[in-house]
DNA sequence: ACGCCCACCTGGAGGC
DNA sequence: TGCCTCCAGGTGGGCG
């Protein structure tokens, strides 16, 4: 599922509604996801204000007042939906909906996972730098420090393709499937090439097509494909601008060749053999 | 240490 | 309509 950019896009959704808000009651309607929730959930997070929404790679992490680190991932399938205190009423659970808060000022958010990939956990200020999670983590992509020197000191000496080094949340951390392909194929570079020949200038074309991506996918409020939708319910709308991913097939957008599909470490990847090298 | 493969889940789409 | 197979925005653990 959700990618840097849709992560990003649940985040804004979310921030107006629960920044500076007090958490009055917090549901929890099942007990793992991924990992097990934290014990006694509903009653440490239950009166506690949450001071800031942050992302980093694809976590959501909400900073409550006594310091403690709400820690969100949505896996494949998660979504956040936010309702009114009326529209929550009329709006029946669904049996995915694992989680379900309220905050003091009436709204209700609820964390829907059909998969279950996804994980919350609540960290101690002190941990948040150093859990196993977020310690390995790589640079943000569209912040000012990943650059093409950035990239290709973290690809020298990797012998796997370019495509599964750029889902290594430690070489570069928020990038999934879609995003990995379409970056690959606005630098012009094919899926397949070895890692560590992404150097010098292909290495900057890359943090160029990828930073370039990102910022356009988070205009458009992500990519929803099937189970991505904003806070709000809005549908994003990345996904009517594709280059390549899921769109075996169809003509390249610039050379109108077919646009072809692969599998690389298991996963999908799409590409143009014509105008990626 | 590194790279590959699988498992973890559910649901939607397409074929027969 | 129904059943069966394949596929899906992720990731961490185990294996060689």
């Amino acid at each position: 599922m959700p990618e840097l950019p849709e992560v990003e896009t649940v985040r804004r959704g979310l921030a107006p509604k629960l920044e500076g808000a007090r958490i009055s009651k917090l549901l929890q309607r099942r007990k793992d996801l991924r990992v097990a929730l934290p014990a006694r959930f509903a009653s440490k997070v239950e009166g506690r204000q949450v001071v800031k929404l942050e992302r980093r790679a694809k976590y959501i992490l909400a900073h409550l007042d006594d310091g403690t680190v709400w820690l969100m991932h949505l896996g494949m399938s998660g979504r956040m939906m936010v309702f009114s205190h009326n529209e929550a009423g009329a709006t029946p659970l669904d049996p995915h909906d694992h989680v379900v808060f309220e905050t003091e000022s009436g709204w209700q958010v609820r964390f829907r996972d059909p998969r279950r990939f996804g994980l919350m956990l609540l960290l101690k200020a002190k941990e948040a730098q150093t859990h196993k999670l977020l310690r390995g983590l790589g640079p943000e992509p569209l912040e000012a420090d990943f650059t093409g020197a950035v990239l290709a000191a973290a690809l020298k000496g990797k012998r796997t393709p370019i495509k599964s080094a750029l889902l290594d949340q430690r070489v570069v951390a928020g990038i999934g499937n879609i995003y990995a392909c379409e970056g690959l194929f606005l630098a012009g570079l094919k899926p397949s090439r070895l890692a560590s020949t992404v150097q010098g200038e292909k290495a900057d074309k890359l943090v160029a097509g990828l930073k370039s991506v990102l910022n356009r996918a988070i205009a458009d409020g992500g990519s929803s494909l099937r189970d991505h939708v904003q806070p709000d319910g809005e549908l994003g709308y990345f996904q009517t601008r594709f280059s390549v991913y899921d769109r075996e097939g169809q003509n390249c957008v610039v050379c109108k060749r077919k646009v072809r599909r692969m599998v690389q470490a298991g996963r999908s990847t799409f590409y143009c053999s014509h105008c990626q090298r």
